[in-house]
DNA sequence: ACTTGAATCATCCTTTCGGGTGAAGGATTA
DNA sequence: TAATCCTTCACCCGAAAGGATGATTCAAGT
């Protein structure tokens, strides 16, 4: 982080450095301001490029959140949406009593739905429901 | 995408003619090559910041995809390798009948070592140890 | 030699899961 | 209207999971 941002102040000198030797040497009247400009726009706007990635690198790679539901894999597998709402529940970590509760069900609505979508899922357990569910993009 | 480089060009467009307008209505001698440099330099540092962030978001946030195990966290935790080992297990969906014939253990092994493993993460239930590992960097 | 921690296994007991089955009320569709 | 699907709930039963507690073995340090 200070590394970078002395080395960024580094470039700006050394440039403006370069540039004036490049004046005095080779006669700055045949260098047009444009010139120069458009010189200095592009290296920085490069530069500007890499310190913004170095900045942000950490920061950008720690998101990675974008799910996108598989809607056309639950209607194969003839999900329905009570029963995705329930795997999704079970993906947090609840047990059924409290699914129910969340849902304002009974605990044997949630028991149904579960076992429902275990056969869709074919799987055994909830902790393979949620493997599985994960595999077949229907979670996050 | 498109536009963000027509935009990019726009800006450096009008940044030479808006110099161009100053030096002619202000008389440009007042104002240093040196000033110029850094007014582009600075301006177009943050363009390149800007831009490069736009360019470079969606293909660094398709990265994600190597775990590296936090083991800070686990031995803050004072989760042992037997545990962890069990941890990995359970999140793959396995019972802890499974577990056992695969650790050559029996299950009362198994269970207590899933115990102790969910006093360590204060955790109720399998699924959540599940989450809370993947939060902590522990499975993948 | 003594302590400590990990790993192993046990027993007892309660809670949670999951399978199987049936059934009633609503909405949609053939 | 009849057929079908979704949602809801119930009861029974066996399997799995989880809590509490204690014990043994073994290796690593102190």
């Amino acid at each position: 982080m200070n590394r970078t941002i002395i080395l960024y102040g580094l470039s700006l000198a050394a440039m403006v450095t370069i540039l004036k030797l490049i004046e005095y040497k080779y006669f700055v009247r045949q260098l047009s301001l444009e010139f120069y400009l458009a010189l200095v726009a592009t290296l920085f706007a490069g530069l500007g490029v890499w310190a913004g990635k170095k900045l942000t690198y950490k920061k950008v790679i720690r998101v990675s959140g974008d799910f996108k539901l598989d809607e056309s894999m639950l209607e194969r597998l003839g999900i329905s949406r009570r029963e995705h709402e329930v795997l999704e529940l079970i993906a947090s970590g609840l047990s059924n009593q409290e699914i129910a509760d969340r849902l304002f069900v009974s605990l044997n609505t949630v028991k149904t739905h579960s076992s429902n979508l275990f056969l869709k899922l074919d799987v055994k357990r909830r902790t393979q429901a949620v493997q599985k569910g994960k595999e077949l993009g229907l979670i996050p």
